[in-house]
RNA sequence: GGCGCUAUCGUCUAGUGGACUAGGACGCCAGGUUUUCAUCCUGGAAACAGGGGUUCAAUUCCCCUUGGCGCUACCA
């Protein structure tokens, strides 16, 4: 059975390339009916957290990523490490040097592989220098830990960054003097930032939970921004790079990923994100975004949503929208006035509209549509005077969602007093 | 420096020697959707890093150069 892991090491937040190689790890375990299997590499006990692994977990479970069985932890394999080491050294494959073991290269030795993403790689054992397997506190290097527990595990294949493409020689040289079975390797492409340097902490959004869950992406958006990140399907599986996880299983070929790194685009991101939160119904959509909702009447926020969705990329863009609804408006009194229009005709135009509101017994978006557009037509105003006015007037701002929705959401009173207060401001 | 990997529009990529006037998506630009922004629709600009080969023919195969990245830790 093909059995796949991700073995990341709780020293930093669930990072994007961790979630993209354990989503591919994923695919390919399922697509061929197999185990993915979750080991922490906890063996570096100066900077490994409880925090940092409950992350990862949770990112994991949160992208839909589901591990096999039981988490294996590194800390607890101590003894084993232990014993391998002792074999090594006994075979003399390994040696000890102050303190610590080192692993013996070989001299003059070919080392091939097929690695599954790239072909044939070769290295030669002139290139390598001794390492070391076995710190001198007894806790093991992952060149051996990792070789280890992919053995007693048995790991059929190995899918991982390319940063360890250089790292596959020594782990190789380990697996044959211990007589094991070789993997099947993969090395999959970076991720880069834009200027093609590594993507780092401090400038980039990296952390699944942190940059992306917190922000309001879409687990679904994000795998499928990561499944496209380094692959994309054969023509005839392509539909405007939407995918979800079921046929993912189906159109992804290993032998197709790209070999060169990729840039990360947020912009594509947000454009995914986009597209499936347009798919989430109302109603659930509200559930979600339930934290904004703070004071707010629940029946306003209800319809405030509804209005926003259309425009939302991630949800943390909401807090932009809160202001004309939360905030009392604030905005400069020449803004009201459209830039085709002037002071006395918007002057007039809002006191129309605000006489046929207050008249008005619905405000249901298509009635005040349909009052707006007789207030213009019956007094030969431009749609500009109107509708602009009052738009500002209601949200503040030069960019909002249109009068008649603005008005639906704030209800009644709430339009009237904005309107009013505008005519006032323009009066003085 | 050594070793390894790598190179198609701004970005992710399709393309496996002739079907390529190089396709799609995101972004960008223009027009439309009877006000703004967004959504949506239509259209547009935009790429095979450079140089040698191989071949009747090269984006596609080979070599070199250049650029990018990784490893070269008692990190993973």
């Amino acid at each position: 059975m093909i059995k796949t892991r991700i073995a990341p090491s709780p020293t930093g937040k669930f990072h994007i390339g961790t979630a993209r190689t354990a989503l591919i790890n994923y695919i390919f375990a399922r697509q061929n009916k197999g185990h993915f299997l979750l080991r922490m590499e906890d063996t570096d006990k100066e900077r490994n957290q409880i925090k940092y692994e409950e992350d990862i977990k949770n990112g994991l479970k949160w992208l839909g990523l589901n591990w096999d069985g039981e988490i294996i932890y590194q800390s607890q394999k101590t003894d084993r490490y232990q014993s391998i080491v002792n074999q090594l050294i006994k075979q003399n494959s390994a040696y000890q040097k102050d303190g610590a073991v080192w692993f013996k290269v070989p001299e003059n030795n070919k080392i091939e592989f097929n690695d599954l993403v790239r072909g044939k790689i070769e290295f030669k054992t002139e290139d390598l220098k001794d390492f070391v397997i076995l710190r001198s506190d007894k806790s093991p290097i992952f060149y051996l830990s990792g070789v280890v527990d992919d053995n007693d595990t048995g790991i059929t294949h190995i899918i991982r960054g390319e940063e360890h493409l250089s790292n596959t020689p020594k782990q190789i040289l380990i697996i044959k003097a211990l007589g094991w079975k070789l993997p099947i390797y993969a090395h999959l492409p970076l991720i880069l930032n834009s200027d093609r340097s590594k993507m780092s902490k401090r400038k980039d959004p990296v952390s699944i939970s942190k940059d992306f869950k917190k922000n309001g992406y879409l687990p679904e958006a994000l795998v499928n921004y990561l499944f496209l990140l380094g692959f994309h399907p054969q023509e005839k599986f392509k539909v405007n790079d939407i995918y979800s996880t079921t046929e993912m299983f189906d159109i992804f070929y290993i032998s197709r990923v790209q070999k060169g790194g990729a840039i990360f685009d947020l912009e594509k991101l947000n454009s995914i994100n986009h597209h499936y939160i347009q798919q989430i119904p109302d109603d659930k959509l509200v559930q979600k975004l339930e934290k904004y909702q703070g004071d707010i009447d629940s029946n306003i926020f209800v319809r405030f949503i509804s209005i926003i969705k259309p425009r939302l990329r991630y949800f943390e863009e909401i807090k932009a929208e809160l202001c004309w609804l939360v905030n009392s408006v604030d905005y400069h009194t020449n803004q009201l006035i459209f830039k085709k229009s002037n002071k006395n005709i918007t002057i007039k135009a809002l006191g129309l509209i605000s006489q046929s509101i207050t008249k008005s017994e619905s405000i249901e978006v298509d009635s005040i549509s349909k009052l707006l557009q007789s207030v213009v037509i019956e007094n030969s105003l431009s749609n500009g005077d109107v509708y602009w006015s009052v738009r500002v007037a209601l949200s503040g701002l030069e960019k909002s969602p249109p009068p008649e929705e603005l008005i639906w959401v704030l209800g009644k009173k709430e339009s009237l007093k904005r309107i009013n207060l505008a005519i006032e401001k323009l009066n003085n």
